[in-house]
RNA sequence: GCGCCCGUAGCUCAGCUGGAUAGAGCAUCGGACUUCUAAUCCGACGGUCGCAGGUUCGAAUCCUGCCGGGCGCGCCA
């Protein structure tokens, strides 16, 4: 059992042994902020005094009287603290059990089951399928991968969806355009003007010569840019489990069918020749329209069908990652789908800001329309894939991100993702010492892990022990950049101890315990990056003095 | 006008389900390489947490108003 849990209990059963009641917050342990306050610490006093009308101090030095009777294990001392919070102190060994629990868990280390059963569908990126990825688009690859993994680490069995709108109007838009330049003509007025769709052109023809109609022209440019775009996914690591199309819903006569089921729910009327949902019934601002009056359906009715199938291939809970500006829309998909009777709230939306992409010292606007993006690719093939994905989960997707391409491009060797991966690379550079000087780690349990006293490792070990509960809170909050916060923060504790405290001595008993303490922060990293997608080292290639441009000795990958 | 997000160090941002003296990176300045990779470490400098009220024992965090910025308010997708 995590030490916090066990010191909630322990101060919940104080209580009830002095006579207190539980603040009605429940009680709270947290770590402690600084040395001097201990390892672990709780506010408890404070809400009660108010409560009991008596002084907080008093009330706190109840509690520390009933924890010192109780004698809970690992503790050392208890001090009551200026406003009334007690303050734990813990005996190193609590450290030893963090990292026998480490080693133990290994690759699990992190993990929970607090999501057991439950079968999450994630549909994230999701752009048309009429261009390759823009760089802003980088972002929801790289959080919705990574927040796909982070349910999966709460024992959530995860679907990643990319949902291809093939149906509509942008694809017919994109046909044409093609076919325009495939003869050589200019794309319509508000068509996609981009260069690639020129180099598409050029490939339609080599692929199928020269009696293309527009509608092979569309349906040949349209695969191979589903093609394009799963080549780009490939290069940053990211893989889709299923690519739904929508065409199917309509060919399926999901569309009809769904439209069917909303007219038998009584919330659909009809206003001036179409068809409109009372949306308003759950907490829209406003009716939307379902079936416009030339009798086509709108994009929400198609979005309920498609929603209605993630329901019926077996999810038992949707997740959408949107783009700000689509934050409209969100009440009215989930008020279609209460009125089909799913469940209130569903899908959730994870909206994300946007990224303003700078180059030459200038924001590019980028749309696909007018053809001046600049792709995921582009970035790809200036800066490292971990690179990449650490940029984007550095934030929150609650600010806007500014993505400055040159920036990023020049200090790409001080990313804080090197600074993760040289941590994890430096203990493979120990273990491989330790294998050379045929020094193998004992069993842990002949190990004598008192002998690990020194500040930085017992700084390594609390990081540690604090792991699962960041994981668990990224998780719930849907928060990737918790766990970057984490590993750059554990990754310097980590540099830290690497420089003050040799691994490989002399002292053969010191050697073990330190062996099994880098064990346990390669653990803890390597458990971080898988996280967020990112490669996890064993080496870094050496820097030279000369520096990064000097690539003669570059072997790639 | 209405709705959502943001405003924290010179810059980029963590921290936001309330806790003690608000943190990191970059930048600037100063130190540390015969020692497991210096892509590192140590130190200094740097803050009216946009403004004003409110709730609370306690507010960067919650509430209200204002200011500033981004996005959205179609029988488009």
């Amino acid at each position: 059992m995590m030490m916090r849990d066990t010191l909630r209990t322990a101060i919940s059963q104080a209580l009830a042994r002095a006579g207190l009641p539980e603040p009605d917050q429940g009680v709270t342990v947290d770590p402690a902020k600084r040395r001097d306050q201990g390892d672990w610490s709780t506010p408890v006093a404070m809400p009660l005094a108010r409560k009991l009308g008596r002084g907080p101090l008093q009330i706190a030095e109840q509690i520390k009287g009933a924890l010192d009777d109780a004698a809970v294990p690992h503790v050392a001392k208890v001090e009551v603290a200026k406003p009334g919070f007690v303050n734990v102190f813990l005996a190193p060994t609590w450290l030893h059990d963090v990292l026998r629990e480490v080693v133990e868990a290994g690759d699990r280390f992190g993990r929970t089951d607090a999501l057991a059963g439950r079968r999450i569908n994630l549909e994230f990126v999701s752009a048309n399928p009429t261009g390759p990825l823009h760089a802003g688009g980088g972002r929801w690859v790289a959080v919705g991968d990574a927040i796909a993994n982070l349910l999966a680490a709460q024992g959530a069995e995860v679907h990643r969806e990319y949902y291809l709108n093939d149906a509509g109007t942008q694809l017919d838009l994109f046909a044409t355009s093609l076919y325009a330049r495939y003869r050589g003509a200019d794309p319509p007025e508000d068509g996609y003007q981009g260069q690639y769709l020129v180099d598409l052109a050029q490939q339609l023809r080599d692929d199928c010569g020269n009696d293309v109609t527009v509608d092979q022209a569309g349906e040949w440019g349209y695969r191979r840019v589903v093609e394009l775009l799963k080549d780009d996914l490939a290069r940053i690591g990211v893989l889709f489990d299923t690519w739904f199309s929508e065409r199917t819903l309509h060919e399926r006569g999901d569309v009809a069918d769904v439209l069917a089921q909303l007219e038998t729910s009584g919330h659909v009327y009809e206003r001036d020749g179409a068809r409109w949902l009372r949306s308003t019934d759950f907490g829209d601002p406003r009716d939307r329209v379902l079936v416009r009056s030339d009798g086509t359906t709108t994009y929400l009715t198609n979005d309920l069908a498609y929603h209605r199938d993630k329901y019926r291939r077996g999810s038992t809970h949707l997740i959408d990652v949107w783009g700000a500006d689509h934050h409209g829309q969100v009440k009215s998909l989930q008020a279609g789908m209460e009125a089909l009777g799913f469940p209130a709230g569903e899908p959730e939306i994870i909206l994300g800001q946007h990224v303003k992409v700078i180059e030459n010292g200038r924001e590019v606007r980028m749309s696909r329309r007018a053809g001046n993006i600049v792709t995921l690719s582009d970035i790809l093939d200036r800066v490292d894939p971990d690179v990449a994905r650490m940029t984007f989960l550095l934030h929150s997707i609650d600010s806007a991100q500014t993505f400055d391409l040159d920036v990023v491009t020049q200090q790409s060797m001080d990313n804080p993702v090197y600074y993760v991966q040289m941590a994890h690379a430096r203990i493979a550079s120990i273990a491989r010492r330790a294998d050379a000087a045929g020094v193998a780690r004992r069993p842990l349990g002949d190990v004598d892990l008192s002998l690990l006293d020194d500040e930085r490792e017992q700084e390594l070990l609390r990081a540690l022990a604090v792991f699962p509960d960041a994981v668990h809170e990224a998780a719930e909050a849907r928060a990737p950049q918790k766990i970057a916060t984490w590993m750059r923060d554990f990754a310097r504790v980590f540099h830290s101890f690497y420089h003050d405290c040799r691994v490989l001595s002399d002292d053969a008993e010191l050697t073990q315990a330190r062996l099994w303490l880098t064990e346990a922060c390669r653990i803890g990293l390597a458990n971080a990056l898988a996280l967020l997608g990112v490669h996890a080292p064993d080496e870094m290639a050496r820097l030279d003095d000369d520096g990064p441009d000097n690539d003669e000795n570059d072997e790639g990958q």
